[in-house]
DNA sequence: GCTTGATTTGGTAATGGTTATCATTTATTT
DNA sequence: AAATAAATGATAACCATTACCAAATCAAGC
């Protein structure tokens, strides 16, 4: 037990969440500066070896890993992938050996996916943009949305998130994360790091 | 509807299995040499998105597609890594909106993994279970089972199996499968749930 | 038919989470 | 203290999947 597998041991299960090695990493290397990534990934598989914590794979994504060790199921959210536990009580013990016919059945595992309280209340907030069953949504501007876009098109000169939200009135981290969404839907481009424009596309979709 | 995405997709319904996109790529490019890997991921893509084809994630690796698109859950095994169907009855309905509170819960999966069939039969043969020579089977151990038992024997209190895994740095799915084959024949037994001990006739086996 | 514009393709580079490698540091044993 | 073993930090490699882009194919007007 070095001294990086016991701050990494302790900082997980300080956060009591299920976090990925970078997230972990993230804030390990405040208390360690000097610590680096490929000793945390190492120190979770021991200890996730040696069973004092869980390494879970859910939703094909990263890989996360929990201080709780108790069996228990997950929810994960589509929209933000946070995790969750789920303790179902009765319903445990149909570990089916007669459905898998063959199999020597030695775990199973339950996720269940959705939307989590705090996404519901984001796209009520940003609305128009109507949840689709599946996670996804459909992409449609909300009011605010297009009056960043109209504040991005009535400069002359590709100009920062800053500036916009000043323009518009709106809060500026909210803005400059609808920017990149702007950027990866083709509405606005960066002709140098950090300043946009708008673009054809986007002047459609502040129209549409 | 391409001629590429129509021979996929003929290809992945005749093969009535679970295949990863590059096996599927390997079987495609005989009947068309000149498709691209990135053509067939493509083209499961849309053909999953439009809901034809089933795009399963289980145990971490690899993406799976699957032609049957009708409500199922898997088995996977935890050796050769491949995927099977598994239809689970009546007990479908327990969508625990109450058990995950707030979430807006739209979707589960429910996968097993443990060993198929084909493997448990080559552990067999590894495990020297093989006839001699004389026709007569004589069950040993292999080497890696023999070192499960003397991390057992090394114990001085019943211990998990995951425990043993360490121990012996054996996966863990593995071993705990051992561990039930071996209380089968009476090498261990289980003083408490999940807990392990040694039997004289597993000291025995060990040696021998 | 030809022209134009939009899709789709093949080939390949890039991505990103995770592992492997390796020289160096730290811990343990003799 | 010297020798051996284990763990670390830094970084390269890995590998399934995506993103990109020029060339090929298709669609719809004229």
């Amino acid at each position: 037990m070095t001294s990086q597998r016991e701050i990494i041991l302790q900082e997980l299960q300080k956060s009591r969440q299920h976090m990925t090695a970078d997230e972990l990493y993230g804030i390990v290397i405040k208390k360690m500066p000097k610590i680096s990534l490929a000793t945390v990934y190492r120190n979770l598989d021991v200890l996730s070896e040696t069973g004092m914590i869980a390494k879970i794979e859910v939703g094909g994504r990263q890989k996360r890993f929990d201080s709780d060790v108790v069996d228990h199921d997950h929810v994960s959210c589509v929209q933000c992938h946070k995790v969750e536990n789920v303790l179902l009580e009765g319903e445990k013990e149909d570990c089916p050996s007669h459905v898998v016919d063959g199999y020597i059945i030695i775990g199973r595992r339950l996720e269940f996916f959705g939307l989590c309280p705090r996404c519901q209340k984001k796209n009520r907030v940003m609305k128009g943009e109507e949840t689709m069953g599946c996670g996804c949504t459909k992409k449609m501007l909300s009011d605010e949305q297009k009056k960043v876009l109209q504040a991005l098109a009535d400069c002359d000169d590709p100009c920062v998130a800053k500036d916009l939200a000043a323009a518009t009135g709106l809060d500026a981290k909210m803005v400059s994360s609808w920017i990149t969404d702007f950027k990866k839907k083709g509405y606005v481009d960066s002709p140098e790091r950090c300043k946009y424009d708008i673009t054809a596309a986007g002047r459609t979709a502040m129209k549409g």
